[in-house]
DNA sequence: GCGCAAAATGATGGCGCTGTCATTGAGAAT
DNA sequence: ATTCTCAATGACAGCGCCATCATTTTGCGC
């Protein structure tokens, strides 16, 4: 009994075996399977029966490394807890996988210098492209962007100046045509509240585009709660009974930072039995579905991120195909009037 | 002019220019970046001093080939739609992340065909292991993964045999277990209402749990409602709506396949007056936070969809590490009583 | 048959890095 | 001093594949 056995060399098998197997030389093999030169028809067929013989499965570092591009593209994303980022990155996925290419994926948590050592570690893997939703101004990453020489699409909002491309809308933009709404609709009195809106620049910016849309009126917020902890239902819902509890006069209507906080407002509402938007209006942000199946329909601004994703991929494998996809590819959000405002 | 300037040797710095630049031999250089083998100390920091100056990024591609393992780990889930997996991805990606490892991704969209396909696709980047959350059988997928001499884990349920390890917990242990508390709780008529069950087989393995639970005291389902399309709130609500117009008598209560249903279903009940649990009893799975938000909180099974990514990429860490984990690892779920049933 | 272009195949070298096995030199032990 | 040890460094080869440039074979017109 050998106490340890030399290793088994069942080592994977490469192109040289296969070609072996097939008779023919290593090239010949790597044209055949790639099918890219010419190799006539019975060789091809030699090489397939060998590699599906020996179960080949080609090594596509090696290929990279001695020639072609890379297919993985690098993404990085602030979070996956937020819906939102799980839909870009499923349109991210979508396109890429149509051409063969897959996602190397890092989450940044909001945190300037994480995502920093992020880019480099992805960036070492040598990607053909980069997606990234960025999470603050970063000299570093900035830097490391502008010489990343591969195509880099900056997702979720065109406010950014940094990357090659950029995929998304205003977030500034969104938030002031929130305001337009509710002003329209008649509301004065205008509470906001938020999470934790250090990390979240996005959501920022939309309250920032909410602020000078009242102003434009001559109208300031009546009442700004924000709270600590990344959004949710359930701090929407305690968000807003605090907001109600505190606040005197209470606020005609709240915009939250997005649909999950919005419709934890809507389950505060319904267990304090005020009614909507009569007692209270209430606005968010995303469209979310569950917004749109409440008893009262939610009143928001819908973003299509899986567009997003899409698109941005898209432009990734344009640039690759050596296309020249737009800077600023603007993908609309839509104001949705429910019944909540 | 000329019309096509040379390729600006723009190219990124490669090791042998930063070993140049410090004045010593590549290999040196290597391991003073790397800090395996013993390098003087200011041997080290000239050459990390050249890297930084000419803003080297090591290309893990040629390292990877050359000699040590990739630090790339695959993993294939059926759906990024469904929160569950972008949690279970999360998870993964945390625990990865603090070993320099990264996630390549691919999606399933629960068709065996492309899980297959994706599997080969991403085995040829030779990643150091394999996550997946498998879809269904498939003899091609099975002999790839027996074949894959890398650590391999299957997350989501314990009801498997294919991988190297399994971690998760029994959708069927957990499916009986709800019908256990409904029955204790006293129902006796109660239906089900399912999504698009051709695809989810976790989904299903609940169901036969269920009604394996209610069979243990003589009962069967009152009725079985099953959806097109994939689970969603709004499918939940048209979906309990369309029960109890048809089911005569109505049932007292109702298992939906999952929270995101179950929550459909309140919003119904919210709509048309129902009360909960009086005038009909529902319950969910999955623990989702929004369903503990509900004015009335949802009867459900929390899972703890990010432990288990965190302990799957774990035990791959501790694989590749040389240890041996467990081949099943179970991830309890719970019942959480809410006020729905 | 002959000449020639085009198709098919092959030989060579190298992508950027690391494993392995030298080699060097400085200090410890004698 | 002389040997020995061990830390520090280096030379070399090769990981698996593909780009480039031969070379051979085939097809075809006349």
């Amino acid at each position: 009994m050998d106490p340890n056995p030399p290793d088994p060399p069942s080592r994977r098998p490469t192109l040289s075996q296969v070609a072996e197997a097939a008779g023919v030389s290593e090239i010949t093999a790597s044209r055949a399977l790639r099918g890219r030169s010419a190799v006539a028809k019975d060789t091809r067929l030699k090489v397939e029966n060998a590699a599906r013989a020996l179960n080949y499965v080609p090594n596509r570092l090696a290929g990279t490394l001695a020639g072609g591009a890379s297919r993985q593209v690098a993404v990085i994303l602030p979070s996956l807890s937020n819906i939102v980022f799980a839909d870009v990155l499923k349109g991210l996925e979508t396109r890429l996988e149509q051409d063969g290419y897959h996602p190397i994926l890092g989450i940044s948590h909001y945190d300037a210098a994480r995502e920093e050592h992020l880019l480099r570690d992805l960036l070492s893997w040598r990607p053909a492209g980069l997606v990234l939703a960025r999470t603050a101004g970063n000299a570093a990453t900035r830097s490391l962007l502008r010489a990343a020489e591969m195509p880099v699409v900056e997702v979720m909002d065109t406010d950014s100046d940094v990357a090659d491309m950029v995929v998304g809308f205003s977030h500034r933009a969104a938030g002031r045509s929130m305001a337009h709404y509710l002003i329209g609709r008649g509301y004065r009195r205008i509470a906001y509240i938020g999470h934790d809106i250090s990390t979240d620049f996005r959501a920022l910016a939309r309250l920032d585009g909410f602020k000078d849309g009242l102003a434009e009126v001559g109208l300031t917020l009546a009442n700004t709660l924000m709270l600590d902890g990344p959004s949710s239902v359930p701090l929407g819902r305690t968000g807003l009974a605090q907001l109600l509890a505190t606040a005197s006069p209470a606020p005609k209507a709240v915009f939250f930072s997005n649909d999950d906080m919005a419709v934890g407002g809507v389950f505060h509402c319904q267990t304090a039995g005020l009614s909507l938007p009569g007692d209270i209006a209430l606005a968010g942000f995303n469209g979310l579905s569950i917004g749109q199946a409440l008893p009262t329909p939610l009143t928001t601004i819908a973003s299509n991120r899986e567009r997003i994703g899409f698109v941005a991929a898209d432009h990734i494998l344009r640039s690759l195909a050596g296309e020249t996809p737009p800077k600023i590819t603007r993908i609309e959000f839509r104001l949705v009037p429910g019944r909540t405002a």
